[in-house]
DNA sequence: CGTTATATTGAAGTGCGTCAAAAAGTGTGG
DNA sequence: CCACACTTTTTGACGCACTTCAATATAACG
């Protein structure tokens, strides 16, 4: 269940194996949840934090205009909201893309875990500073790349994210959100998300349709998207 | 020294006085540092995390074209790296905008911290996920609002921050930045971020010019920002 | 096989960028 | 106290990236 959390953490630190004994105990429920459906919504209470065991998963703000920001996608092995722990409720909503699995990390259990397991803490703390550096990413992404070269970044993280957690085949992986998903994530309508997106396919890159992304050139894209996977904190920076 | 962290802090929740002392024994060395200085180059290893003591700070990324986001802003009170404490390296630069006093905590007494005291851990960890709420509303300012949206936005964020540590006066403050500098916070050019702070002065909310900010009708500015101070997560929510 | 979600295209409008220059403010040295 | 250099703010003209509105095509699905 912890698997593709394990991958991930073991990408950047080494988990000791009684720490990963200590997080399959602080594990509780396991919950299906169906596509498109909201998980936890801004400023409810929370005594758990969710893992995502399979799926994907984003987190939002919107403006009265109805306008959405997508914050942040999640992948399999991602917390979704690992910063409620400490921050007690949330600021945005929390909710499925696809069909997902989550397991549930009930808060008590957390904080035992801060007054036992000093380096497991410090493990769990920069899982949501990681969180954060691709914030910053997408900072930059949203107030200073153009249109085409956002989008083509956004497939080179989504690439490398996915294959640590070994959910990459072959130049493909499943992105299973609309365009209209993948604009919400670039600050752009679909309209203009579509066409975009025909710019990436027209110049060889990439291709994104139906929740298919078919990576075409990745030298090409990550150059084009500027893209510097020096920001995820890869130990042994594996391409 | 440490009075504007504590302000901060005490704003979301208890410090005890035991605590007090532990963050007081974990500080080291104070320096000061003239304005437009860049204190940590990104991917440079870190041994030691900085608080703002005084002045304004802020973190930065750039593109090849030249093109900066101002990922984030710091006031007194402010750790500005303390996220550097468990990623060891920065995915972005620190610099300074004003002239500034800064003061050192040492990893190896953080991590002491992590040992020996779990609440103040948690209260060290909120600190950096509070940093990642406000890169979460900055996102939502930078892919949905408009320009003048933005700007109001963020005038309104800085007043409730540096009015937590003390540092607003009478419907002013000092913001000790140029425009160039305000824009890039916004994703805007200078030119642009000239006309969207007309606009704000035409309609009689705010104004900033010179490093001072003063605000003309809050309410109004509020409203017209659609600001909600909750992803600051202010205990008792003062205004 | 119809129904609904998703993707795609066209035309027109606009917010913001770019380029260029002027005006205003700030600091320095004589 | 003024002259000069530099930084910061402001304005104008023009172009383009992206939005909006509207419609059509294509795929997914019970």
């Amino acid at each position: 269940m912890i698997e593709k959390l394990l991958l991930k953490l073991r990408a950047r630190d080494a988990v000791a194996p009684e720490e990963e004994e200590a997080l399959l105990g602080a594990m509780g429920e396991v919950e299906d949840i169906p596509a498109r459906k909201t998980v936890v919504k801004r400023g409810e209470t929370l005594n758990r934090s969710m893992l995502l065991v399979e799926g994907l998963m984003c987190r939002f703000k919107d403006l009265r205009s109805g306008r959405r920001q997508i914050t942040a996608l999640h992948v399999a092995g991602d917390f979704l909201d690992l910063h409620g722990f400490t921050l007690k409720h949330l600021d945005h909503d929390v909710m499925s893309l696809a069909p997902c699995r989550i397991a549930l990390f009930p808060h008590d259990r957390l904080t035992r875990i801060t007054e036992e397991r000093p380096h497991l803490t410090r493990l769990l703390w920069f899982s949501t500073n990681l969180d954060a550096a691709i914030h910053r990413e997408w900072e930059l992404s949203l107030g200073q790349r153009t249109g085409p070269s956002k989008a083509a970044h956004l497939l080179c993280e989504l690439y490398t994210r996915l294959q640590i957690v070994g959910l990459i085949g072959e130049g493909r992986f499943d992105l299973p959100m609309n365009q209209t998903e993948f604009g919400e994530c670039l600050g752009l309508t679909v309209v203009h998300t579509n066409r975009v997106l025909r710019e990436l396919r027209e110049r060889g890159l990439a291709h994104f349709r139906n929740g298919k992304v078919r990576i075409y050139d990745m030298e090409r894209l990550r150059a084009f998207a500027e893209f510097d996977p020096t920001y995820l904190y890869l130990a042994a920076l594996a391409r």
